[in-house]
RNA sequence: UGGGGAGUCGCCAAGUGGUAAGGCAGCGGCCUUUGGAGCCGCCAUUCGGAGGUUCGAAUCCUCCCUCCCCAGCCA
């Protein structure tokens, strides 16, 4: 695989620009990572990886504000569950504070920074438009002394948020608003989650980034579009600080993902007004949440691999993501059998108060999985979509008279219907043909559907909880409220789903195919009272496709 | 109307002057003790548009069009 990024990390390292390569991932630990965050995570970590060089995970915590503890942790759990490491604690911009304030008063001497007393809207009233030239605050030739002076007063805690920041000094008129005097630290009389009480000034993201890639002498940091035309600020403030090191910085187009939202204010939104239970909610694009539902790190990796890094927009279709889970699934998910929504039947031939066992593979792509046994009874559930009292053309399913295969057991005909009052059916009487053991007829007969089972007296009840897009609208943000677009129905609660036996002790996390169903997983609300499995996907359902096109 | 980016199949994405990779989706067919999986085939005479250079252009030049980002003491 490669890309624009590779191509010029190659070439570095080919004419000798560079003899290893250092990226970083740097998350605010202001929320979740998303799947977003998963593209950069597996750029920056795979580009060390594959060069041989090393990745930092540095916190970008400049605003204690917005930032909890609680976030960071969560963010160090999901990229080591992705699976990279970065061996040791991970980094923190706050770590550099010292350092960073020094440099600040570097700037100050050189004479390419001033403390401006401007407040925030009369800043902003300076800054200019889009095609106006900004203008000079009247603050900004305050000698050097002075603004030593102010700068630690600002330190010291003698001044009110919002009462002075610090500036550099570059060009108010530039066409490139970043470069009009950019605001390099802020007072913020705010305890910081991990530098407490020490500070109530507080660099701005634009002059700590830069300068925490070079003291950890990152080489090429990756970042996405819209800092695009921050780059001249990143490469002046390289320029004119001391620095021990000078890296450079590469912009790619951010993920986008249809059917559902990416950005952090959203998501935090979805959380706090109840739409979805929490941050690893299954049906969030949170990496904590697609961990829950069921998805493997390898599943996004590959997805990620698939996506590709370019500087293009793009908005990703999630049958891609959807793709990638079930082919990592498909190998190493065992399958087994459960019947979402049971319809009994009794097989009137088969002797009442007996049971057998039948060995059916826990996976047919694998065969050193091994197999597993499964119990069998006169009373069995089956699924109640694969029985229609008046089957439509191709509906190759059960139906009366019609014979089918139990999956790894016998076949079986329907010979009755029963209803209740209301003409619901709510049993069918069947046969089975005893020559037909472990699936197979003498005669060579060929049933043309296998239906999945669970013998009703054997059975474990467990409940199930179907996932649906969260949205159901390709696009949630058109028209603005994207809160309109909520797929009301992208939560279905099962209470009582029937599971063969074996996965009775299924261990929170593991994952199983549920056959002719999809993939499910156990979710961390299971307990040996309830088992509560998520569906993580479902499986290509042809018929669903065939009646769904031809029922609308 | 300032500056910075981007425009190749429904969605991604290769391609870097020599005659449009690949994946997903879709559509056919084969196979099947999961209507799963697998396998086979189809799916851009055309690269935002118009000119031009060239034996030859998605790739070079010119003009035009469209979309995205930037006016936080957020990141």
């Amino acid at each position: 695989m490669t890309d624009f990024i590779r191509e010029i990390v190659e070439e570095d390292l080919r004419n000798g620009t560079h003899k290893t390569v250092v990226t970083r991932f740097p998350p605010e630990p202001n929320g979740y990572l998303h799947i977003g965050h998963a593209k950069s995570i597996c750029l920056n970590f795979g580009v060390a990886i594959e060069y041989g060089g090393h990745c930092n995970l540095r916190f970008d915590d400049t605003n204690p504000e917005k930032e909890e503890a609680e976030y960071a942790r969560a963010i160090v759990d999901d990229v080591h569950w992705l699976g990279f490491d970065w061996g040791g604690e991970p980094l923190h911009a706050s770590d550099y504070f010292d350092q960073l304030y020094a440099w600040a008063e570097h700037l100050i001497n050189a004479g390419l920074a001033y403390v401006d007393s401007l407040s925030a809207d009369e800043i902003r009233a300076h800054r200019g438009t889009l095609t106006e030239p900004g203008k000079e605050s009247p603050y900004r030739n305050r000698s050097v002394e002075e603004n030593l002076d102010l700068f630690r007063r600002m330190r010291d805690g003698a001044l009110e948020d919002g009462a002075a920041v610090l500036r550099a000094k570059i060009d108010m008129a530039s066409p490139n608003i970043n470069l009009r005097d950019p605001v390099l630290y802020r007072i913020k009389h705010e305890d910081h989650h991990r530098t407490g009480g020490k500070w109530c000034i507080y660099p701005m993201y634009d002059y700590a980034h830069p300068l925490s890639d070079a003291i950890e002498g990152i080489t090429h940091s990756l970042c996405t579009l819209e800092f695009e035309d921050h780059r001249p600020l990143y490469d002046w403030l390289i320029e004119n600080v001391p620095v021990p090191w000078r890296p450079r910085q590469y912009e790619f187009a951010r993920l986008n993902l249809n059917y559902t939202v990416m950005s952090k204010r959203k998501l935090l939104r979805l959380v706090t007004e109840g739409h979805v239970r929490g941050w690893d909610d299954p049906r969030m694009p949170t990496i904590a949440a697609l961990r829950r539902r069921g998805y493997t790190p390898a599943s996004i990796r590959n997805f990620a691999e698939r996506v590709g890094v370019a500087k293009r927009e793009n908005v990703i279709d999630v049958s891609l993501l959807e793709f990638s889970l079930r082919e990592d699934l498909n190998l190493t998910a065992p399958r087994v059998m459960g019947v979402l929504r049971p319809l009994r039947v009794v097989i009137e031939n088969f002797p009442e108060g007996e049971s057998e066992e039948f060995e059916s593979p826990n996976n047919p792509e694998d065969a050193s999985m091994g197999t597993r046994k499964v119990p069998f009874s006169r009373v069995v559930y089956i699924e109640r979509d694969d029985f229609m009292e008046d089957p439509p053309k191709k509906f190759f399913r059960l139906a009366p008279g019609r014979e089918v295969r139990l999956r790894s057991a016998y076949f079986v005909t329907c010979t009755n219907t029963i209803k209740d009052d209301a003409g619901n059916i709510v049993e069918l009487r069947a046969t089975y043909d005893p020559a037909t053991r472990g699936g197979d007829a003498p005669d060579g007969r060929r049933p043309k559907a296998t239906l999945h089972w669970v013998s009703a007296e054997h059975a474990i009840d467990a409940e199930v909880r179907l996932y649906d897009r969260l949205f159901n609208v390709e696009d949630p943000e058109e028209g603005g409220d994207f809160l309109a677009h909520l797929n009301p129905h992208s939560l279905e609660v099962i209470e009582h789903a029937k599971l063969e036996p074996s996965v009775a002790n299924a261990p929170r996390a593991s994952r199983y195919q549920f056959e002719r169903l999809g993939y499910f997983c156990v979710d961390r609300d299971s307990s040996a009272e309830r088992l509560v499995f998520n569906r993580t996907a479902t499986l290509k359902d042809t018929w669903a496709k065939v009646s769904g096109a031809a029922g609308s």
